[in-house]
RNA sequence: GGGUGCUUAGCUCAGCUGGGAGAGCACAUGCCUUACAAGCAUGGGGUCGCAAGUUCGAGCCUUGCAGUGCCCACCA
């Protein structure tokens, strides 16, 4: 009766006074490190790399939960599981950082140079890198962590050169001038998907655009108009009495009678940079045009009206202004053409010298001067509102300028093809596999990608130009002199990488690639990728086709991809809304375990899913239902009463080899072993039963990636099973009984609560840890060995000594090195689980009569049983304790003949087939007793009409499966027999 | 304009290859029954978006429709 000294737990479970300790014995235990082992297989998982400027959002949270449990899980199963951890340098998102620290400090990029800023920047990884890899720790991750990557290592740079280099020698790297997305806010070019579509309210003008008079007429009035333009763009650029003079020109026009063709654009600012006006060679409106010339107001250029199938006549005016230089569209029609390309934009922004007296305006700027000015001048025909989507940069916001520029490409073409073949075989499966589509149809169509930015921070372009004889030297190192001409002085490219060109190449250049390492051979390819389906194109896509076309491989077997983490209301949970769920807050305030239990309960693969506090709450309310249902047993397991009990840990070491750690051979041993020969009763077989099912259950949904729906079973299982039936069935036993059934009981609550520690520590690990610990501790000497195998790599103390001969009550150093447990058939107990089936009926309806009735719980009453059935007198016969306790019963009498039992009982409950009377008394309201029977028989009637009706049908009795009849004529039968009885219970209430 | 999800209890969501609808929260009633009031017991609550079709049988399969979300796309 007295506590363990010191085991005793607290009644409310405290995660933080937990985690730290636990945390820190599993890095001193070296478990989370793992080595090429032959004699196991492995499991690989790398990390997406979080952001050096990250800090630990609920995100990160879902996603490294998520591979947290798969990869615990994997350990315990016996893997070599290596979670692959390591950040990303992020070259945008830091570079951005650190100019806003020298922006404080009232300095700038340019005057520190590129030597000072890049220390800077490794200064700034150097005191901030790591500290969302801690803030992972706290999550509870099982990171690898003395193997730590990071993609600006020098490994990884190394692997950076060398796929450049590679991918250039194969023609799959170029260097070209094309129109690419350029943010003037970053000051870089990026990507096509880094640019961000959103509708905006803008404008659609229809601009004028005089028509050269053909033939020899056009002569005076060209001149004329070329006069008034160019007025019109120097008074602009000089007054606001510009309107004035622009508008003389347009006048000469309209006396001249010249017409004119209309063009309508969002962007008038960059009809400074036109260069043509394009129509649909088919469009009969501008036939005549064709060849012809327009005068471009403002610049005063003649430019040509060209015909190209790219415009839809029905869109807009029909006629299109082109410039090359400023949209893709038009940079095509350019090309074939052979369109001068003319760039009216700077690399802020602002219109630069070729745009004339609007030079050094800013780009909106220039575009209100330039409306007032056309509109002054007579030449704008409408102003038209009109939302529009508008390219933002996915980084700042700032809106894209689509803009001419020399650049690196990576041709996607041909990379493509077998990044598709690899997932159409199979070789990569996503998870689930509707994401596959979105994966070819961005495949299919890609274009090719942009990864020159115009950045510091990040991989330099390994290439490198001979000013002398203007040679481009791609190589992995620096060469001495130029390959070409022997010149001394080469000059490196100033640009650095997209950052996701490092990451595309995450998997395997963490494992040491382009060398062939041991890490190489055993670990890669990965098994399974974990990360949300927004970055599919990002980054999931490229590391395909980069391990694709480098390793020969594919990166990574399985894709498994979640959604989003949205707030209560379904919103996105975003900074700016600040409806953000802090995981550091909540694992402060309720623990790591609640939180990933909140992130993991019931979520199907690939969906979003909603946090709310609720939520977490309920999360936090299992982890305290856990806990109390531990401290429960303990205390039960005792002291100094145990071991006697128990007979030691002796007859558990010698005893069962069932399993490696199995329940059943604690129970069993217990059972047939001990002193007072103590049996398993029904209750223990049918724990034993569904817990072993349980085992199998939740295995097979981690199998197929459901992690949401195998936790959700083993809480159920913990809950209502476990903790809301058995520990109250054992209570009888453990409180009065034999020394026989104390022992049986005491063995049946530790081996499935350690089963459900084990089961559930993948998700939940704390918690499971120290409960695993306890119970082991509790076990005896012989029990726990904390330390002892700790220096077992990635472990298996458990897993190890199952394959040698595993005593039943091993415990592992740690739950998380012990062994996964194992579906075992002879736990399988059917007649004893149907019997405590029917025994937790009968205490169910009686607890619900008496409920109805409001009759007080204190309140005992004594019952009679009446069965045919050998079977139930047996269940009720053995369960008479469970009936007394748990449904309040006194009394307690079998008999087989109803009528003297239902004499004076007024209360008659039917359970499958058997009768139960209970004398209420005067408690009983015979009126509200009869209306309750009438309708329990309408239910019934309904019932065997419908189960009647379904076996009246022949084509159900033709066709369904035997079993599903068997069923359904065993359902019929019960109906009818319970009708009867309820029927005649009826009739005796008069 | 394409593609792709979703629509199930008041709210948030599960529901595996088609065989009588589930959980959490909320709600109602009664319980401090010595593991847990962050709890226990009991209960109410759903024409599974609508309409056709396939099938002996449909929340689940097919088609259409209606709402709603997301992704992609060069509508100047």
């Amino acid at each position: 009766m007295p506590m363990e000294q010191g085991k005793q737990l607290e009644k409310v479970y405290a995660p933080s006074s937990v985690e730290k300790r636990i945390y820190r014995r599993w890095l001193d235990g070296n478990y989370f490190h793992a080595a090429a082992d032959k004699s196991k297989k492995p499991f690989t998982i790398v990390i997406p790399p979080p952001n050096i400027t990250g800090r630990l959002h609920v995100g990160h949270a879902v996603d490294n939960t998520l591979q947290d449990v798969l990869v615990r899980w994997k350990r315990m199963q016996g893997y070599a599981a290596l979670w692959m951890p390591g950040t990303d340098h992020a070259s945008i998102a830091t570079e951005a950082k650190i100019v806003e620290a020298l922006k404080l400090e009232g300095t700038s990029k340019a005057e520190i140079g590129r030597e000072k800023f890049l220390e800077r920047a490794w200064a700034w990884r150097e005191l901030y890198g790591g500290k969302i890899l801690e803030q992972l720790k706290r999550l509870g991750c099982s990171c690898d962590w003395e193997r730590e990557r990071f993609t600006m290592d020098a490994g990884l740079s190394e692997a950076v050169a060398e796929v450049f280099v590679r991918l250039y020698g194969e023609g799959l790297i170029y260097k070209g001038e094309r129109i690419i997305n350029w943010c003037p806010r970053c000051g870089t070019s990026i990507s096509d998907i880094e640019v961000e579509y959103n509708e905006r309210d803008g404008c659609f003008w229809h601009i004028k655009y005089p028509v050269v008079p053909a033939g020899g007429a056009a002569g005076g009035a060209l001149a004329g108009a070329t006069t008034g333009a160019a007025g019109g763009v120097a008074a602009a650029g000089a007054a606001p009495g510009a309107a004035g003079s622009a508008g003389t020109g347009a006048t000469t026009w309209a006396a001249g009678g010249g017409d004119f063709i209309t063009v309508a654009t969002t962007r008038p600012e960059t009809m400074l940079g036109d260069t043509a006006v394009a129509v649909n060679p088919a469009d009969p409106r501008y036939a005549g045009y064709i060849g012809r010339t327009v005068m471009l107001p403002l610049a005063g250029r003649e430019i040509p009206i060209i015909a190209d199938e790219y415009v839809d006549s029905e869109f807009g005016t029909g006629a299109v202004k082109i410039t090359p230089a400023h949209d893709p569209n038009d940079f095509e029609v350019g090309l074939r053409h052979g369109l001068p390309r003319l760039r009216v934009m700077d690399d802020r922004a602002a219109m630069n010298e070729n745009a004339g007296a609007y030079s050094g305006l800013d780009r909106y700027e220039a575009r209100r001067r330039i409306v007032a000015d056309l509109d002054a001048a007579g030449l704008l025909a409408k102003t038209e509102p009109r939302a529009h989507s508008v390219g933002e940069c996915s980084r700042c916001h700032e809106t894209i300028e689509p803009i001419m520029s020399t650049q690196w490409f990576v041709k996607m073409k041909p990379l493509a093809g077998p990044a598709i073949d690899a997932v159409r075989q199979g070789r990569t499966r996503f998870v689930p596999d509707r994401f596959s589509k979105i994966y070819f149809n961005w495949m299919e169509n890609i274009q090719d990608w942009c990864i020159s930015r115009q950045l510091w921070w990040g991989h330099r372009i390994p290439a490198y130009y001979c000013d002398a004889c203007g040679e481009i030297a791609v190589a992995r190192q620096k060469p001495e002199k130029c390959p070409k001409c022997g010149a001394a002085a080469l000059r490196q490219d100033e640009d650095t990488l997209d950052t996701w060109f490092s990451s595309a190449l995450w998997p395997f250049s963490t494992m040491g690639w382009p060398k062939r390492t041991p890490e190489m051979e055993y670990f890669y390819p990965t098994d399974v990728l974990v990360t949300g389906y927004d970055i599919i194109f990002f980054w999931v896509a490229r590391m395909i086709f980069s391990a694709v076309k480098h390793t020969g491989d594919v990166p990574f077997r399985h894709v498994y991809m979640h959604g989003l983490v949205r707030d209560a209301q379904g919103r996105k949970m975003s900074k700016s809304l600040g409806n953000g769920v802090d995981p550091l807050d909540v694992i402060e305030r309720c623990g790591a375990d609640a939180l990933r239990f909140a992130l993991t309960i019931g979520n199907a693969p690939g969906n979003d899913l909603r946090l709310s506090d609720e939520k977490i709450e309920s999360a936090r309310n299992f982890a305290n239902k856990l806990w109390n249902a531990a401290r429960f047993v303990l205390m039960n397991l005792g002291g100094g009463e145990q071991a006697g009990g128990e007979s030691g840990d002796g007859e558990g070491d010698g005893g069962g080899m069932a399993g490696g750690g199995s329940p059943l051979a604690d129970a069993q041993s217990a059972g047939e072993g001990g002193d007072g020969a103590p049996q398993l009763t029904m209750a223990d077989r049918w724990i034993l039963s569904d817990y072993n099912r349980l085992v199998k259950e939740a295995t097979e949904h981690l199998d197929r990636f459901e992690l949401g729906m195998a936790l959700q079973k083993i809480y159920d299982f913990i809950w209502d099973e476990f903790c809301d039936w058995y520990i109250e069935l054992a209570k009888p036993r453990l409180l009065g009984g034999d020394a026989g059934q104390r022992g049986a009981a005491r063995r049946v609550l530790r081996g499935v609560l350690k089963g459900c520690a084990q089961l559930l520590h993948p998700f939940m690990p704390f918690i499971t840890e120290e409960i695993y610990t306890a119970l082991g501790e509790s076990a005896g000497p012989g029990g726990a060995t904390d330390g002892a195998r700790g220096g077992a790599v990635n472990g298996a103390a458990d897993s190890s000594a199952s394959g040698g001969g595993a005593p039943g009550e091993v415990f592992a150093a740690s739950v998380m090195v012990s062994a996964w447990p194992q579906y075992d058939e002879a736990l399988e107990a059917k007649a004893d689980t149907d019997k405590m089936r029917f025994v937790m009926s009968v205490i169910k309806s009686i607890r619900n009569r008496r409920s109805e009735m409001n009759v007080h719980p204190g309140k005992k009453a004594s019952a009679v049983f009446v069965t045919d059935s050998r079977e139930q007198a047996d269940a009720l016969s053995e369960g008479r304790a469970f009936i007394e306790r748990l449904a309040s019963v006194s009394s307690f009498a079998i008999e087989g003949e109803r009528a003297r039992a239902a004499s004076d009982s007024a209360v008659a409950l039917v359970v499958d087939g058997a009768e139960i009377f209970i004398p209420f008394g005067e408690l009983v309201d015979v009126q509200k007793e009869a209306e309750r029977l009438k309708k329990e028989l309408d239910r019934l009637d309904r019932e065997i009409a419908r189960a009647g009706g379904r076996l009246a049908n022949e084509g159900f009795t033709s066709k369904a499966p035997a079993s599903v009849i068997e069923d359904e004529r065993a359902k019929l039968a019960g109906y009818e027999a319970m009708r009867a009885k309820v029927a005649d219970n009826l009739g005796r209430l008069g």
